[in-house]
DNA sequence: TGTACATCAGTGAACGCGCGTTCACTGATGTAC
DNA sequence: TGTACATCAGTGAACGCGCGTTCACTGATGTAC
């Protein structure tokens, strides 16, 4: 009964890779519990580690916070680039850019919607302009959810779709509308409301930051 | 030296209003800690009162907290009313009503610049929209933030200056945009913005809202 | 108006909890000879 | 190829903290007679 009995006392010695498995068991945390949930010795319990090996790996639990956080923002990304992907393909490349730039803000709404706890995550660490551009927030494309949206009005742009004027900023404008939409519906007063009219809400805010960017006057 | 040695010897008995006093000091731990830092402890150490005083007027922690969420909204409307109330007259309806929808934007966001940490509490408790009209959360009107925008709307509507067919979810639109630029701006990329460059982002932003209800064609 | 009494808003002490973090340690692994 | 040794990723125990919440209590206040 002692097969093993010849082995090391102790199997958990060098896990490895724990860093990674502390953010990924971290990342869990968050989805089903947002960033409050992102707690250092949760992150050791899951992986089955004394709570103070993950100071091997991060100063404290502020830096676990900032790694997590960072990968959520990763998981957002993939998110648009994912309907980026399905998109089909189309013969007129300004169509085609005005629905790849919705496609990320449809994207961006879907993953608000199935993945709450990582999307409240992801804006949980304040940051400021230069901090939305870290390669740490990466798809799989390896661009920053901001840079995906940059990326989409640039090219709306030198295909003459978005008027050079209206590039400044233009960011915000969709971001904004998005943003605020996904909030709403995650944790504000829109909550409640039906599948269908989420749907027909979506579709208005999209339009309407459409009509903002490239008016048809 | 004991001019007041027949005083009672509990000078905190029968506080008088301690339901409020808790309240306001957790409102105020709210304004510079956000919606994490209202804490029953710390709420009953500034009243200057044991604890578990706090359990004669709350039933637990969670009560307390909406209590707070709820004032947080109203200063919320507070901010939208004054914003409303230092408008001059205009002679032309349609022009006032536009304006005061404009306005209500205005203060929304310029509370959320000013009270970060209160904005952040009045979105902290999940609502609906049922939860999102009560009078617990009134302004000074008697009127939520959700009512006095939906107030706006319907002005705007019975005025001919909102298409009938374009008023229903109106609100979602609206406060899509208003409210992601508020978390953008206090949480989010935008925060190291300069203020001039804020100024003409919001101004975007609510041009971009105002196409989207009553656009030009 | 004076007195007895019920009410109930507060006290004081204590609880168990989970947290972040520090400490001295141990023993598997990789490397130098 | 074998052996001695340094490294360092993990352990185990402990710390102090602030939290929410419960308990039996006390005494000022308001009321009934």
């Amino acid at each position: 009964m002692a097969a093993g009995a010849d082995r090391p006392k102790r199997d958990t010695y060098r896990h490895g890779d724990l860093r990674r498995a502390l953010v990924e068991a971290a990342v869990d945390l968050a989805r089903h519990g947002g960033p409050d949930a992102v707690v250092l010795r949760a992150a050791t319990r899951r992986v089955g580690v004394a709570p103070n090996a993950a100071y091997r790996h991060f100063a404290d639990r502020d830096a676990l916070q900032r790694a997590v956080c960072a990968a959520a923002q990763g998981e957002l990304a993939r998110a648009m680039e994912a309907e980026l992907g399905a998109l089909a393909p189309n013969a007129d490349p300004v169509a085609g850019a005005r629905a790849r730039l919705r496609a990320l803000g449809v994207g961006y709404l879907r993953f608000a919607r199935t993945e709450p706890g990582l999307f409240r995550t992801a804006f949980s660490v304040p940051t400021d302009l230069a901090g939305s551009t870290s390669s740490q927030l990466a798809g799989d494309t390896g661009h920053a959810p901001f840079e995906l949206l940059a990326g989409a009005l640039d090219e709306l742009t030198s295909l003459g779709a978005l008027a050079p004027d209206r590039r400044p900023g233009a960011e915000f404008i969709a971001w904004s509308a998005v943003h605020g939409l996904a909030v709403l519906l995650i944790d504000g007063p829109l909550r409640g409301v039906a599948h269908t009219e989420i749907g027909d809400i979506e579709r208005r805010v999209l339009d309407t930051v459409e009509h903002g960017l490239y008016p048809p006057d």
